[in-house]
DNA sequence: GCCAACCGGGG
DNA sequence: GTGTACGGTTGGC
């Protein structure tokens, strides 16, 4: 290897911090291009400007034995240390006992070593091979991480995030198939200024559209080129049109090759196999704010569509006069509207922008740390995908063997017990608080040193120790630097990079077999102790009379005497805290006014400024009737106040708001999406019909599509009506012709108008709907009550019942100190 | 009510 | 060069 610099020309004040940022200090890499034959190309930006330089490395790969080159003979040869090596094939033995990978074989050309390592092993098993990846004997990452690792480089030193230059170019299209449809517009614009659209009103302009297109991304030269679904629509619908057209697809730096290479991934999602296309281009990284999304979601489980114009109004990036089209309209619109359309576009782009700012910052801090391009660290899962690789670092830094990978025994069948959860008690509480241990696992693993037994060198504990401690610096930097600034902005994308790493720290050490340091029973160990804090937490405040009403893993909701204030209840917590180990330190969370406990993880809340919290899927109804859904919100609010004749009051509005037939279809519509084709359909009727498909057929339409979104209602007289609503997509759409386009623009002119006569209509079945409020809605209160009492709140029949009482005098099912009466 | 299958996004 | 991490909905039985 031919380090460029040393561990110790790089420090930031920790003699270990380079297995956190690696050991080399080159700044300002914004892409690498590594290829097979051990040719590395780096573009660094430094002080705004573009440096480009090529370099040397040796394609390399961890083996346990050196049994599948004995074939080579003599071809092989020994290197004491892994830069010395120069020879086409050499290994290097690292420190580490038998059976770990202490192996290190470099090459000059990466087929070179890999042929002779399939040919060697397709020997030794008697049978062919066709990728080291289905090995155990093997360890190998790809060429980028090859290099980075080996280098002990990485992105981004000593830029911030407003340093890249990121352009965003967005297609509009007439189809979403590129075999059916063409590009006639695309908006460009950069985080430097440029905000332009190119047009291609004619099918003929198309080809002059894309080579304009990558003139203007060549002159502009941005580091990062960016866009919403970038991978699964525009480049797909680019390099599909440029081969049409005979076009070239220069997309990348002129000093690399200009070839848009294409990856058909197989990747699973659960359980089940899918394939999906990403693409790389030399010299620039390609960001996908839709896969930026999906990880933000992730964690946060907020977002109900990942549409690019949902997600800008959920962080408030959609402008106020911002221009919407629906996608089947925006070529009609185009014809008629160019400008509003190309409005439209460049909305889109100006809001990818703000996405990316908004969401990029911690894996741009990441490729700070870890060995992998910026691309790849934008879907890494953080614990394979980004630990891994820097544990990997430091023990070839070391010079060190990597452990083999655990062995499956067993207890790695045997169950893995993991957070505790209790539910103390279902009803009605009041004066609620919330409290957590703040980042319970970690914490553990630092207190009590628990770590992958495989890692001799610590670095996974060191890595754990140092980030907590880091991002304590980096969440008080950011907390000082002036809000919103370049500075804080800097400091919370490090603090937030380092969270994700601290946080998968646990989820590593329990990641399987796959994981070159998982290790069960210290997983195991670190939940045994978490339950131990949480059974601790818990029966500390049930000694200070709290009631306990539910607990989970880390954290736990309970009960104050009524009167207490923040400053009693924030005492409370930290008295039971400093009861804890140092290290592990309970939090106040917050304070509720009520809260209505259903099930374990499934509850509601009531803030002090009446704001209603719904957690859980068992309080929410899938069918999402909107009347429905506004009855369970005034009913938990109602009941959480221990407003009994209101909620009655309220279901009664409801049952008589139904029979009156003052509600309309939109408000007991329901909302499906079709599976079926209409043939699909036709075959299935006979034996079984389906309301959704029912509805069309009966309103004329006998053409869907599946995937699409059906609203419908039963009526009075039993059958099903369909109800279009705006952002409907009419028929066939996706085949994108021209008769369908017509009928596209037709009904998008019909649906511009606010809310259709059909909307208003009040013929639907209303005993139906009287059963689903009481059954789907009502029915989630039952636990609140006795049920005697649910029984005469929600009767149907207002007469007076044989048992009733006042209804005054019904209490939802309280939990109360028992001692407070 | 339970289980398996499917989808997410882009014009 | 991945990924061993989904979750909500629907339809069929």
């Amino acid at each position: 290897m031919t380090p460029t610099g040393s561990p110790a020309a790089f420090s930031t004040g920790h003699p270990n911090d380079t297995w956190l940022f690696g050991w080399n200090p080159t700044p300002g890499i914004v892409s690498v291009w590594a290829e097979a034959s051990g040719r590395a190309l780096v573009w660094r930006r430094v002080e705004g400007q573009v440096i480009f330089s090529e370099e040397r490395f040796r394609p390399w790969i961890l083996s346990t034995t050196l049994a599948d080159l004995s074939h080579v003979g003599s071809a092989l040869s020994r290197s004491s240390h892994p830069a010395d090596a120069a020879s086409a094939l050499s290994f290097c033995e690292l420190n580490g006992p038998q059976g770990s990978y202490r192996y290190l074989l470099t090459t000059q050309h990466w087929r070179t070593l890999e042929r002779a390592l399939l040919a060697g092993a397709a020997r030794r098993l008697g049978q062919p091979v066709t990728s080291l990846y289905d090995l155990d004997e093997y360890y190998r990452v790809g060429l980028v991480e090859q290099y980075l690792m080996q280098t002990g480089r990485v992105y981004f030193r000593g830029l911030i995030y407003a340093d890249l230059h990121r352009l965003q170019f967005d297609l509009e299209t007439t189809a979403l198939d590129p075999r059916r449809g063409r590009i006639f517009l695309v908006a460009v614009r950069d985080n430097r200024g440029l905000a332009t659209t190119i047009d291609a009103a004619s099918p003929a302009d198309e080809r002059r559209l894309i080579a304009d297109l990558c003139a203007l991304i060549q002159e502009r030269d941005p580091d990062v080129l960016e866009n919403h679904n970038l991978y699964g629509f525009d480049l797909q619908f680019l390099e599909y049109r440029a081969a049409l057209l005979d076009v070239p697809l220069n997309l990348g730096r002129r000093e690399g090759p200009a070839l848009l290479e294409r990856y058909d991934e197989p990747v699973s999602w659960g359980w089940r196999r899918r394939s999906r296309t990403t693409y790389s281009v030399a010299g620039r990284e390609l960001v996908d704010t839709l896969e930026a999304v999906r990880r933000y979601d992730f964690s946060v489980r907020e977002l109900s569509s990942y549409r690019l114009k949902d997600v800008a109004r959920y962080f408030g990036l959609a402008a106020p006069d911002r221009v919407y089209i629906p996608g089947n309209a925006v070529y009609e619109t185009y014809q008629q509207e160019p400008e509003r359309v190309r409005r439209y576009a460049l909305a889109d782009v100006a809001e990818v922008d703000g996405l990316s700012q908004r969401l990029l910052g911690a894996p741009f801090a990441l490729a700070g740390m870890a060995p992998r391009r910026y691309t790849r660290l934008i879907s890494a899962g953080p614990a394979m995908g980004i630990l891994e690789p820097m544990l990997v670092r430091a023990y070839l830094q070391a010079g060190a063997a990597l452990p083999a990978y655990p062995s499956s025994g067993p207890e790695d069948l045997a169950g893995h017990a993991g957070g505790a959860a209790y539910l103390f008690a279902t009803g009605i509480a009041e004066h609620v608080v919330k409290a957590d241990i703040a980042s319970m696992y970690p914490s553990l693993m630092r207190t009590y040193q628990i770590g992958p037994a495989g890692d001799r060198l610590g670095v996974l504990l060191h890595l754990v120790d140092r980030l907590t401690d880091l991002r304590l610096s980096h969440k008080e930097a950011a907390r000082h630097a002036p809000h919103g600034s370049l500075e804080a902005g800097h400091h919370t994308a490090l603090q937030q990079a380092m969270k994700i790493l601290i946080n998968s720290a646990y989820g590593y050490l329990g990641a399987g077999r796959m994981a070159l340091f998982a290790d069960r029973a210290a997983a195991d160990e670190v939940t045994r102790r978490g339950r131990e804090i949480l059974e601790h937490v818990v029966r500390a405040l049930k000694e200070r009379g709290m009631v306990l009403i539910e607990a989970d893993t880390d954290g736990v909701y309970f009960a104050v005497p009524a009167g207490w204030s923040a400053e009693q209840e924030r005492a409370l917590v930290a008295d039971v805290g400093a009861t804890l180990p140092r290290g592990i330190n309970l939090e106040y969370e917050g304070r509720y006014r009520a809260m209505f406990s259903y099930e374990v993880k499934n509850y509601a809340l009531l803030t002090y400024d009446g704001q209603l919290i719904v957690r859980g899927v068992a309080l929410r109804s899938s069918r999402s009737e909107r009347f429905g859904e506004r009855f369970l919100q005034q009913a938990l609010h109602a009941v959480m106040i221990g407003d009994i004749v209101g909620l009655q009051r309220v279901f009664r509005e409801t049952v008589e708001a139904l029979r009156s037939r003052s509600l309309t279809a939109a408000d007991v519509a329901t909302r499906v999406r079709l599976t079926k084709t209409p043939e699909e359909y036709k075959r299935s009727r006979a034996a079984h019909r389906e309301a959704p498909y029912e509805a069309l057929l009966a309103a004329g339409r006998e053409d869907w599509r599946p995937g699409e979104r059906v609203r419908y209602y039963r009526a009075a007289d039993g059958s099903y009506r369909w109800l279009p609503d705006e952002t409907d997509e009419p028929a066939g759409l996706a085949e994108g012709d021209a008769q369908e386009q017509d009928s596209a623009a037709e009904t998008f002119q019909r649906e511009r108008m606010p809310s259709t006569h059909a909307e208003l209509r009040n013929d639907y079945d209303v005993e139906q709907y009287v059963q689903v409020l009481l059954t789907t809605y009502a029915g989630r209160l039952r636990k609140a009550f006795a049920p005697e009492d649910f029984d005469q709140i929600f009767r149907l029949d207002p007469q007076i019942g044989l048992f009733d009482r006042p209804i005054e005098d019904i209490q939802p099912l309280w939990i109360r100190c028992s001692n407070a009466g």
